[in-house]
DNA sequence: ATGAACTATGAACCTTGGTTTACAGCAAAT
DNA sequence: ATTTGCTGTAAACCAAGGTTCATAGTTCAT
């Protein structure tokens, strides 16, 4: 598969291709070139490439990412993920919070409208 | 209040209160100057500055501050901050769907670890 | 076989939310 | 009265995650 359909098939633009390849975050397993140089993709690149736009939605750092990959043991794989689990579940609860704060300002109760100019 | 209090109480960094000036982010009835050209602050800075920091844990971008307090109508602010809990209520959603996407990692279910060195 | 479309490269550029720097005036303590 | 520290400014810098540009070779359709 060349770039173009790579592209097409993930919906990333071929110029996010080429940066996470700059960023080492395609394995060479996935990636070859051709006699003229064009690269290469292997089909298996398209469930790659949705885990990671899905690790990086999640909130995972490309730099977090390459550890991921190239993390040797499978312990400290585990707990880099279980620390994201433990990161979004903190997160739930703040974003429980930024509702109710969100709530009370809709009301009126919190003072940063009174502030507002009308 | 001179700037260095107004940081101490808030925990922004100086330099971080003149960028929020910059953005304009700090409505004049907060701040004027002394014959000195240095700022003075009113002490209700303090409580809008946090609900600025909480509006932007929260995820809203400074230009969408700038709008909220800008914004004439009542009815307009309500519909950003409801945009806003709808939009917290998706990213909830999504937060869950990825914790189960890494609960499959950690159990071997997903395939993006199957890319991994080892 | 010639132009349009696709591929390649490195480097520069972009946006967001800030921080740091360089330089200068004002203040408070010794 | 001078040193130390706080205040001011504009402008440069930073990290992340990409995107765009300039330039050049390749391939496909007509």
């Amino acid at each position: 598969m060349k770039a173009n359909e790579v592209s097409k098939l993930t919906g990333l633009p071929i110029s996010t291709l080429r940066f996470y390849e700059r960023k080492q975050l395609i394995p060479e397993q996935f990636l070859s070139r051709d006699e003229n140089n064009y690269r290469v993709y292997e089909k298996e690149v398209l469930e790659y490439l949705q885990d990671v736009r899905m690790l990086l939605t999640l909130g995972f750092s490309i730099q977090e990412l390459i550890l991921l990959i190239n993390e040797s043991s499978h312990i400290e794989k585990k707990t880099m993920v279980m620390e994201k689990i433990n990161y979004i579940q903190a997160l739930e609860a703040k974003l429980e919070a930024s509702k109710k704060f969100l709530e009370d300002l809709l009301e009126g109760k919190a003072n940063f409208q009174t502030h507002c100019k009308s």
